[in-house]
DNA sequence: CCACAACCGGCAGGAAGTTGCCAAAGGGTG
DNA sequence: CACCCTTTGGCAACTTCCTGCCGGTTGTGG
């Protein structure tokens, strides 16, 4: 795929990969929104399964931004993913809002990520400058409001450490009386504890904190 | 492993299969308990990708009985899937109670599907006669409580075709009511279907639902 | 020792969801 | 055309959940 105003669609992320290496190899600034941490995979793990591959270390000159919901701290190896990435060079926060899953590279092209069908998901790769602008205009500001990671980090650390249980009771299909039982909880608390993961969750509902709950490996 | 007293247990279907492809093969019987077409994948899977294999057909003097969940019916490619294998000679049946994933060969050996820890699953392999004869019983109770394929598919049919957008409005967290309307159904209609929906996925409550749906790939 | 902050849990009002009941409508059959 | 069956949808009673309020408890700092 050669750089013109043209519009590429691939589909998986290994296609967006073999297409967008050398884009990414030659980047020095990246700006990356995801939902979780399934999101950009591959080009997060070219070149290696633990570095923050593709992107070298911020001593290379390289400025790399990421953006994520706060989902992705509910889970410890998640957490301590992003921890490792922020402090390999990274600047890392997390948004309360909602998020386009885009890639922005030198602020020349950008990579949205479409809909998953039959299991594969579709990219669209697109250097148009206009587009580039409009949606590095969103991601600057999604990056204004957003807050860093460490801080987000402590106020989630005890949500964390007993978000396992709740959602294995929520998973369980019990009532909140029941769940608030088995925690020790009063069902206020209980009650309390399941809206700040579904908060967490970014879900309206408890069918969409189930399906996002999924989604996110978390039961 | 040879076969003796003693229990295996292993992680990951690959092994599973590994260890246990000679016994497929020999088999003339088999039990089959299953949440959804994503368990015993490799073993249903070895020897084709399209035939039901490792089984050869009916023809070859083996009898096959597969008992499923009826959320694998919201799905048409899992329907589209298991009406194969029921006209390709195994016997499918469906049931509304609960299911211990299991595969029994020649009674002689059962297969238990563990926890899923890491993204790998566990099976335990047991020739232990108590033991295998212990499941044989619950499978066949399951299997005489259950119903036909066939006749329970018809019964699905409608709520099959509706289950996608309801799932989807039901994901997108909005309430009954705004997802009624924009169905073109009354609200007493709708929950009507959404109650469909949860006891066909087996769900005590929404949550629980939409953590299912997404094993499912339904949503 | 006291003031203050943070959290828990009980209570309660309101919202959302669950399910039964029943009248109305539509379709099929004789 | 009459009858029967099935489905829909409105209504309502009930359950479950959501969230605010407030008193009590605990910990901390001055």
């Amino acid at each position: 795929m050669e750089l013109t105003s043209q519009v590429a669609v691939v589909r998986g992320e290994e296609e967006l990969f073999a297409r967008t290496a050398h884009l990414f190899a030659a980047a020095t600034e990246v700006c990356c929104a995801a939902n979780d941490l399934n999101t950009w995979v591959r080009t997060r793990a070219a070149g290696s399964t633990t570095a923050p591959a593709p992107l070298p270390a911020r001593t290379s000159g390289r400025r790399v931004r990421k953006i994520y919901r706060p989902g992705v701290l509910l889970s410890p190896a998640s957490t301590r993913h992003l921890t490792e990435v922020s402090a390999a060079g990274a600047e890392v926060r997390i948004t309360s809002g909602e998020i386009n899953e885009t890639i922005i590279l030198d602020r020349r092209v950008v990579i949205l990520a479409g809909d998953t069908a039959a299991g594969t998901r579709s990219y669209s790769v697109i250097p148009l400058p206009e587009v580039v602008q409009g949606v590095l205009s969103l991601f600057e500001a999604a990056w204004r409001g957003a807050t860093d990671l460490a801080v987000y980090d402590a106020q989630t650390a005890e949500l964390r450490q007993l978000a396992p249980r709740v959602l294995e009771l929520l998973a369980s299909g019990c009532k909140d009386e029941t769940a608030a039982r088995a925690l020790g909880l009063g069902v206020r608390t209980y009650r309390r504890r399941v809206a700040e993961l579904l908060a967490a969750l970014g879900a309206d509902s408890r069918f969409q904190a189930g399906v996002r709950a999924r989604e996110l490996g978390l039961v």
